[in-house]
DNA sequence: TGTACATCAGTGAACGCGCGTTCACTGATGTAC
DNA sequence: TGTACATCAGTGAACGCGCGTTCACTGATGTAC
């Protein structure tokens, strides 16, 4: 054939352009995770590439746009992941449960991509779409509506109540307030998220 | 009297220079709030206050120490109020029923002040000390410790909890997904927080 | 298959500007004697 | 009370540096005919 795509080395989302975007956007993640934005300038990420600043620009338009694109795909990888529970056939209590693992699987696992996520929140948030597929508070409204039972709350309020009940954890394990991974208190987040929503607790489940 | 503090045009805490350090502070706090840190110039703040750049630094070793100053005294001011609710002889639901609709009157009538300990809370936390008197996550801790009632929670998990449920619906108003004056929600946030903790709400009680 | 051209992804040096900070100086106020 | 000195809070101009960004250029790869 000769059409592009065949061995790794040539144009297209494989080849030699497409990887090195993706060793820009690693490297960027861990060191505005661990510096901020601010304190991580072009060169610093360059070096950590491997390539000059110039390359850079041939990826992102501006350092701003690759802290946004970052933060908007990664965002959006959250909001799928929560949509995809909508699917199963699994009562709202349960999904909820798989939400706060979500959540404290990602702090455990991956604790430079969810720091950039809370801490760089308030520069991005307003360039979210409304869309679930791309915006992880969206999707968890969704989750909820769609979930049946209908909570004593407003919708909105019952979101940032789950959001903020799993939110402020990770904070405190952020700052060291709360020791061990984040999963050792999903059971007990889980838990008292049933009891603020109104939601009757899993009777006879036993965890795990 | 030879020593000073007399009419308020000397020195001392009362002086010229005082009350222009406690502008410089207003000022910054609402240009920091509304443009970011990184976004407001030394020239900026000076401007808005009405004296020169240098002027500034005569009350403030460095811009980023502004920003910390501003951050750590606020913080201890809520940190004061919240304490203050321990001395009431109120059961534990009624003191988080006060610290709720403390939160929800601090958004609503100083927003600058909220936006500003929300969104650059990482940039200072580290920086806070336990001390309950200027930590307010401690003052919290130490209400929740002295109100008796054994939560079912690790303490420090409670009183994650307890910030989350009332944080996060304020960065919900914050972008629009929760209107009105958050005053509004705070009966529904207090309440969905006694569940959360496993505490009866109060029986009887009729609000207002 | 060979040749000419287009595009892509990179280099590395330079630019220039906005920024935080400094500094010599001034006038007002307080203090010592 | 008068004089000399110290301190405070301000001015306004300048500094210099780190930063994001630009730009001419290069080699590799793909495409047209």
């Amino acid at each position: 054939m000769s059409t592009p795509g065949g061995p790794s080395q040539g144009r297209g989302p494989e080849g030699r352009g497409a990887r090195t975007r993706l060793r820009i956007e690693e490297a960027a993640l861990r060191l505005f995770a661990s510096r901020g934005v601010a304190g991580t300038s072009v060169r610093d990420i360059a070096e950590a590439v491997g390539v000059s600043e110039g390359a850079l620009y041939r990826h992102f338009p501006s350092k701003e746009e690759l802290a946004r694109a970052l933060f908007l795909e990664r965002y959006a990888d959250l909001a799928q992941q929560i949509l995809k529970l909508k699917q199963r056939d699994m009562p709202l209590s349960r999904q909820l449960g798989r939400v706060v693992e979500l959540g404290c699987a990602l702090f455990d696992e991956e604790p430079a991509l969810f720091a950039y996520l809370l801490i760089n929140q308030h520069d991005h948030l307003a360039h979210v779409p409304d869309d679930p597929e791309r915006n992880a508070v969206s999707a968890l409204a969704v989750l909820l509506e769609t979930g049946g039972s209908a909570p004593p709350q407003p919708p909105a309020l019952a979101a940032a109540m789950v959001l903020g009940l799993l939110v402020q954890p990770a904070v405190f394990a952020l700052y060291g307030r709360l020791d061990g991974p984040l999963m050792r208190h999903a059971p007990a987040i889980s838990e008292a998220m049933l009891r603020a929503l109104g939601l009757a607790p899993i009777e006879g489940g036993d965890g795990a």
